[in-house]
DNA sequence: AACACAAACTAGCACGTGCTAGCACCCGCG
DNA sequence: CGCGGGTGCTAGCACGTGCTAGTTTGTGTT
């Protein structure tokens, strides 16, 4: 247990108990605290001579500014928070992205990482209790496709993940124009048999069905809707169904890459030829997408330019809180590599 | 641009301008501020009937106590600070696992994720601004095998990642009892021609190899290193640089489950089968290990272990900052699954 | 009726910093 | 010699909460 030993009386001139404080650096220098946390702060108003020696002071003294009572006495926190997944990669490249961008544009970053034992019910008031002046939800609970309550009063964008009840601001990929790039792909290299691996009960998943069936459509082709989920495992289990069919789809248009992977990869173990046999194209050109082994055909999201336009979104509503929403849709792009090709001529059997 | 619009009198009595305080709370229920600290820190010296008010205006005014000043005023922060990637999937692991722990102990992560814009020496700072009570240290810049510049004067301990320096608490994965059981593991199938792509210049990749090496002597075997990398596509690569021999070994160990998927599935879609001609195990029994299509035998350890083993070492060490520093080598346990069989008869060419 | 005592509640300082205001000094000018 | 104005620096309040030390209220006991 922590024991209460802190002594008594005012600590020590030259090295207080705890950490140093500005007040340690200024005792040091012989100047006013003030004047220290004008050096600190990059403001003018203190000599060339004072500054270097408040630096060297400070970095003696392992000085580090306190962010709480920063925070607590700066009118703005420029303080933002993020909701996402650690375990999806896309939304990892995302929230890395959003780190580079925000501290760009003079924001910090506070996570809050969903987790099995942290759902959004604690992580959200979590957040709320940092000052943060703007929220941005990258998932949801469990990987559904909505969030259950968030706040009020305070500006939200809803960056790639799932929907939220209210009207808010919502940045994402443009699902129908991806999944048309992937549809018109195939259909260029000949495939009319193509079949759809779904993300279940995922974000965004029943807007790529609803994509899917009209891209097949107009190119006047028969949809083929398998259940899946945006997982390897789901997408290994959708190769596994197709499989006992009488005869394979001339190609599988999975709902992501993760998905996407599952399916190409179960497929090649059983000694199906991608892209041979079957072509298979994901979405995302998550990094798994490029593996040497897998050499995806996906189609591309920028996570710079998604995090870029979502921070936009959030500051420009942080300055005025009565804008109307908007809602982003990100252009994708189509990207090419060795899993799809040419459709195969007569029907291989599973 | 932020517009001075703030109001300049005192905000009004029923709803500021900016966020909910303790203060609005207590006015709306009609008691003192204290008061309200009370009921929520759920400290004794309140009547049900006014908790019961107090709860009901906070929730009614959105209120959310302010971290920054609670920070400010309270003795101790409570709060560790974690330095990680999120681009390990391991980590990720672990670092769950040290938010559900950490929180069972009272305390709070601030996490520290690693980028290529925010290398140690911005995010360690940050950290420290943070009044952290302890460090928490995963990874280094860039994979690298140790970390480079750690404050003094704070508690730190590195988990299962890098080295550091100076003599700090440690907790990681026995290598050498897991390469022990594997190596073990593929002799007692009848391996003779065991090769070990190795973890390159990442963490612990040399220590592996030299249990690895140490292994095979005490089987009475000769070692047969390859040179790697703790990533996939490393591991594929590794796998191309096999099937130019005239003659594959029976059994590759790579150095984690990234690399011996990469390994494995490089292999299968190469036509050679996976473990009928040569069997592959990996080292993490990450989420990979475990996908229908790749069912790798590996090394398993717990992360809910290793971050319990890493919190009670850093909490003994802020409440005894002067306690020998430990080295806590957690035991891992073998996992067998489809990846490993028997040696083949004779000996496949590539 | 006076007292002790716990329960319920309140007063005021402190945490480390940012912000506004102001002071002391030096310089050049009239 | 006084005056204006910039430069370098300092004084003191405020942020929202936790902590210590009270003060009032209610209840039972002598």
């Amino acid at each position: 247990m922590p024991s209460p030993l802190d002594p008594i009386g005012p600590p020590s001139v030259e090295t207080a108990a705890g950490r140093a404080t500005m007040k340690d650096v200024a005792d040091r220098v012989g100047v006013s605290r003030q004047l220290v946390s004008l050096v600190l702060r990059d403001l003018p108003g203190a000599s060339p001579t004072t500054r270097q020696r408040v630096r060297e002071a400070a970095s003696e003294l392992g000085y580090y500014p306190d962010t709480s009572a920063r925070t607590l006495r700066g009118r703005r926190s420029f303080q933002l928070g993020v909701v996402f997944t650690m375990h999806e990669p896309f939304e990892v490249d995302l929230v890395e992205a959003l780190l580079t961008e925000a501290a760009e544009r003079g924001y910090s970053l506070v996570l809050g990482p969903l987790t099995a034992a942290r759902p959004e019910r604690l992580v959200v008031p979590q957040l709320m209790g940092q000052r943060i002046e703007g929220l941005i939800v990258l998932a949801a609970d469990g990987g559904s496709s909505s969030v259950s309550d968030l706040p009020e009063r305070i500006p939200i964008v809803q960056l790639g993940g799932p929907r939220s009840k209210g009207p808010v601001d919502d940045v994402r990929v443009d699902d129908e124009a991806g999944i048309a790039l992937l549809v018109d792909h195939l259909v260029s290299l000949g495939h009319t048999a193509i079949a759809h691996a779904t993300g279940g009960s995922g974000p965004n998943a029943r807007a790529r069905v609803e994509a899917y069936e009209a891209a097949m459509r107009r190119s006047g082709l028969l949809p083929d809707v398998v259940e899946s989920a945006y997982t390897e495992e789901a997408g290994s289990h959708a190769a596994e169904v197709l499989l006992t069919r009488s005869e394979l789809p001339t190609a599988v248009l999975a709902a992501n890459d993760r998905c996407a992977s599952g399916v190409l990869l179960t497929l090649v173990s059983r000694g199906v030829a991608v892209p041979a046999d079957i072509s298979v194209v994901g979405f995302d050109d998550s990094s798994v997408a490029r593996l040497p082994f897998v050499q995806l055909t996906t189609v591309r999201h920028d996570p710079v330019r998604l995090a870029s336009e979502a921070l936009d979104s959030i500051t420009a509503r942080i300055e005025d809180p009565t804008r109307p929403t908007v809602a982003h849709r990100d252009a994708p792009s189509l990207v090419v590599r060795r899993s799809s090709g040419p459709a195969r001529a007569g029907g291989a059997s599973a």
